[in-house]
DNA sequence: CTAGGGTTAG
């Protein structure tokens, strides 16, 4: 300029000056630099340029600074002319200022300014913005009537707003109607189906535009991996993710971000982590993506050390925030948890509904009821998930009114939803409630959430609890779509009802369905398998689980060890006890129950101590294990050292079952005063479970003050488990007192409860063969028949005696012989000895306990047969042979 | 491109 000065002409120096003022607009780089060049533009008299007055508008909105580009605006005299109107109102648009450039928008038809086909696409995004939809029809209107109908930019925004309004058949008409699309058409379409998860038809479009061989961009993949994620269509995805590769946008933060949440979504976590640990550059949604991740596949220490890493790097938003406090809830971290709620109002992060949700699951969670309470009391707006999370808070708490009465106000704010309704009945389910429940079933027909699956799901499992098995049947026949819970709940059903054949049948048109089982579909099928003995059943599956992939899977190995023991094969069940890489309590604890079970109470001590060695805590299950292999094997005082030992090493308060433990462990080995004692000496209230373990030992060892005692406790107690009723009346039997046996049976039928059948069954080459005690009706009932009279002559001359005591009814003496020959055992073993070869091992199985009297018979059949013969009952496996029995009589 | 409450199993 200080050359040029006074060699040029004015008019030279005039141009000099605009190309001058026009290069520094377009090297600003930021706002402070583009007000110095628009003050520039002030002194040198050019603000009314029509020029200058939109790039600045522009530059202004470009450097989020929407303020300075009003400013500028206002400054024009001059506003009839489109191209500053255009600017104002994208400079609006693009800063999120949308009612203002309506409002803009509105002013300039007011002014009889023309819009033209750059007016429109900014105005277009203004209505999606706001979701006005009222005006997006004007705005629609009037482009196609000024002859826009075919423009590419207009269709492209006019495509965005109507998928953001979730109108995607509008969106897909404009498409159609497109006579040249690029491909932010596509994206945008694309993009619509996706965020409203139609994710079949985003694939298709995706298709469509891979055919056609437009290029793609990230926008494109960012759009479509949703979709794979949606629809779990890994193949898909995959192929995607290969193709990233070949047209190089393998390398965008947000296709890789798109990538985790698909992976995720697919639970794949090795790929999710893979694309992690490639990125080059990672931003703050890719962090949230992964800490999200691993919460949602339940890894919450892995989830909180990501967001530990994470905070160095980046400050964290309220969704990371909030992923961690989910995590927290799970873990029930609640001084963590604290910390982060104290960080979040620390730093001034406003919460939202969804966050202030999540603070009171974690709250609720942790089981301080009274911040969850806070939370929800502070906030300004709730929603149906807010009541839902706060009021299952409570029923997990116990506060079952406090839950109810919020229910109730719950329902005159807004309504409740499915989620309610299915909280409620598994609160009732809990409970066994089941008028509460029907009363829940007949809201949820009437306000037709009946047609979803998760609430039928919750139905059939709140009816089965009850033991209203008919109506669990008649609710899963009426539902018309089924997925893998309803049929998991629905087998359970059947093992709930003990009609395994119904079972067996179900998991059969789980597969017509085409539904492939999960890991709870096999915890619910293998402890089926463990309660019939289904060996070849068990093993079947057993080879499934490699199939299907659950082998790592530590609950799946936990059945398997319990189906094996529980069908007779300890080996097996050893096997698949050391194949297993991860052990938890329960492992330990199913391998002392096996121990148990086989009265190898010494191993059971050992596998306990390796337990306690292995780091492994035990919890109150571990210790009713391993007091059960004790009482089982005759090992009082150690038994009773670890009654001790739960709450002195552990702090674990015993629970009844652990007394009822005791009593059966004391009883067991006849020190029946002992445990008399106990039990006036137990802090709390003996239970029929109590009185009945001593009950069941009096019986054996025919102690007559204690037994009448302890049945007349039981009767007291007035128990509805038949089980007990019985066990007083066999006593009753036992002495002979007739008339209190019949009392007995009165108050079983009064009460309405039914005597459980006993019942013996056996396995012989893939066949079940059942015996009902005293059934007549098998076949080869004659030969079994006459073989046991052979048998019954024989074991007399080695010295046997009928122990009449074990005849349930008030007959003849000889008759009693008959009735004790006719024990469904004593059927089930004389039909194994008639159908198999001599020489093999026997296996029977039995639903109640072994009597005494086929417990001698038995152990003298195994001597003068000279077979093995295992035998299960509803407690423990008793191996008979060469005339002994594996119990040592502690059965 | 990232977030919340619910059903089965143990």
């Amino acid at each position: 300029m200080k050359t040029a000065n006074g060699l040029k002409t004015n008019t030279q120096r005039q141009w000099f000056l605009y190309s001058s003022i026009s290069e520094a607009l377009s090297s600003a780089s930021s706002s402070k630099q583009l007000s110095k060049v628009h003050a520039l533009i002030i002194t040198s008299g050019l603000n009314q340029s029509v020029f200058f007055s939109g790039r600045l508008i522009s530059k202004y909105a470009h450097f989020r600074d929407p303020l300075s580009s009003l400013t500028v605006f206002d400054q024009v005299a001059l506003k009839t002319n489109v191209y500053q109107w255009n600017s104002i109102i994208r400079a609006l648009t693009h800063n999120g200022l949308f009612s203002k450039a309506l409002e803009y928008y509105t002013t300039m038809c007011k002014m009889k300014v023309l819009p033209d086909k750059y007016t429109f696409p900014s105005v277009i995004n203004a209505c999606a913005g706001l979701f006005d939809f009222e005006m997006s029809n004007v705005v629609h209107e009037r482009a196609f009537e000024m002859g826009f109908e075919s423009d590419l930019y207009i269709g492209n925004a006019l495509i965005d707003m109507y998928a953001r309004f979730g109108h995607l058949d509008k969106a897909r008409m404009v498409f159609d109607e497109m006579p040249l699309r690029d491909v932010i058409s596509w994206n945008s379409l694309i993009s619509g189906y996706s965020a409203n998860g139609h994710w079949e038809e985003a694939l298709e479009m995706y298709h469509r535009l891979r055919l056609i061989g437009l290029v793609l961009d990230s926008y494109t993949i960012s759009s479509v991996l949703p979709a794979c994620g949606g629809l779990v269509a890994v193949t898909e995805g995959q192929t995607i993710h290969g193709l990233l590769e070949k047209i190089g946008i393998n390398a965008d933060v947000i296709v890789s971000n798109g990538l985790l949440s698909m992976y995720f979504k697919f639970d794949r976590l090795k790929d999710a982590r893979r694309v992690f640990d490639e990125m080059v550059v990672t931003d703050s949604v890719s962090w949230n993506t992964v800490i999200c991740g691993y919460s949602q596949l339940e890894l919450y220490e892995e989830s909180v050390k990501l967001f530990m890493e994470m905070v160095d790097k980046f400050t964290p938003d309220l969704l990371s925030l909030t992923s961690v406090l989910r995590a927290c809830g799970h873990l029930r971290d609640l001084e963590f948890g604290k910390f982060v709620h104290d960080y979040i109002k620390r730093t001034g992060c406003v919460c939202d509904t969804t966050a202030n949700n999540i603070l009171i699951d974690m709250y609720a969670k942790c089981g301080d009821l009274l911040a969850s309470r806070e939370v929800f009391d502070g906030m300004k707006s709730c929603d149906t998930v807010s009541w839902n999370s706060l009021i299952k808070g409570y029923f997990k708490s116990g506060s079952l009114d406090e839950g109810m009465k919020l229910f109730k106000m719950m329902k005159i704010d807004l309504k409740p939803d499915f989620v309610s309704y299915v909280m409620l009945l598994s609160l009732y389910t809990q409970l066994s409630d089941i008028n509460q429940g029907k009363v829940i079933h007949c809201d949820i027909t009437k306000l037709g959430f009946d047609s979803d699956i998760v609430v039928s799901n919750a139905l059939i499992g709140m009816y089965t609890k009850c033991g209203q098995v008919d109506d669990s049947l008649k609710v899963f026949e009426n539902m018309k779509g089924r997925d893998v819970v309803t049929w998991n709940t629905i087998i359970a059903s059947c093992v709930h009802l003990e009609d395994f054949n119904l079972g067996l049948k179900m998991i059969n048109r789980m597969r017509m369905e085409g539904l492939m089982p999960d890991v709870a579909t096999l915890l619910v099928i293998l402890p089926m398998c463990s309660s019939i003995a289904a060996k070849l059943q068990g093993k079947e599956i057993h080879g499934s689980v490699f199939k299907l992939g659950f082998e790592a899977e530590v609950s799946i190995g936990n059945a398997l060890v319990e189906m094996y023991s529980k069908c007779g094969n300890l080996k097996h069940s050893l096997q698949v006890f050391e194949n297993m890489k991860n052990k938890d309590v329960v492992t330990w604890t199913a391998l002392i129950s096996a121990y148990g079970m086989y009265g190898d109470g010494k191993k059971a001590l050992g596998a306990f101590s390796e337990m306690e060695a292995s780091g492994i805590r035990p919890d109150h299950v571990a210790f009713i294990a391993i007091i059960f292999a004790c009482s089982h094997s005759g090992l009082v005082q150690e038994g009773l050292k670890y009654f001790n030992r739960m709450k002195n090493d552990y702090n674990i308060e015993p629970r009844i079952e652990h007394y009822a433990c005791v009593v059966d462990l004391l009883s067991r080995s006849k020190r029946l005063t002992e445990a008399e004692e106990f039990i006036h000496s137990m802090p709390l209230k003996p239970d029929a479970s109590i009185w009945g373990a001593l009950l069941s030992a009096c019986r054996a060892s025919g102690d007559i003050e204690i037994a009448e005692r302890a049945s007349k406790r039981i009767t007291e107690l007035n128990s509805y488990d038949v089980g007990y009723y019985v066990l007083v009346s066999n006593v009753y039997a036992a002495l002979g007192k007739w008339d209190q046996v019949r009392m007995i049976r009165k108050s079983i039928k009064t009460r309405g409860l039914k005597k459980d059948p006993g019942c013996s069954w056996m396995e012989i080459q893939k066949k079940f063969y059942v015996f009902g005690t005293g059934e007549k009706f098998f076949e080869q009932f004659e030969e079994v028949n006459k073989l046991l009279g052979i048998l019954s002559d024989l074991i007399a001359k080695e010295g046997y005696i009928a122990d009449l005591r074990y005849v349930l009814h008030d007959v003849e003496d000889d008759e009693k012989r008959d009735m004790l020959c006719g024990h469904s055992e004593r059927l089930a073993i004389a039909f194994g000895l008639l159908n198999t070869k001599p020489g093999t091992p026997l296996q029977v199985m039995k639903n109640l306990r072994v009597c005494g009297d086929c417990h001698t018979v038995t152990k003298y059949i195994s001597q003068i047969t000279q077979r093995e013969i295992l035998v299960r009952d509803a407690n423990r496996f008793h191996l008979f042979k060469d005339g002994n029995c594996s119990c040592g009589d502690h059965w």
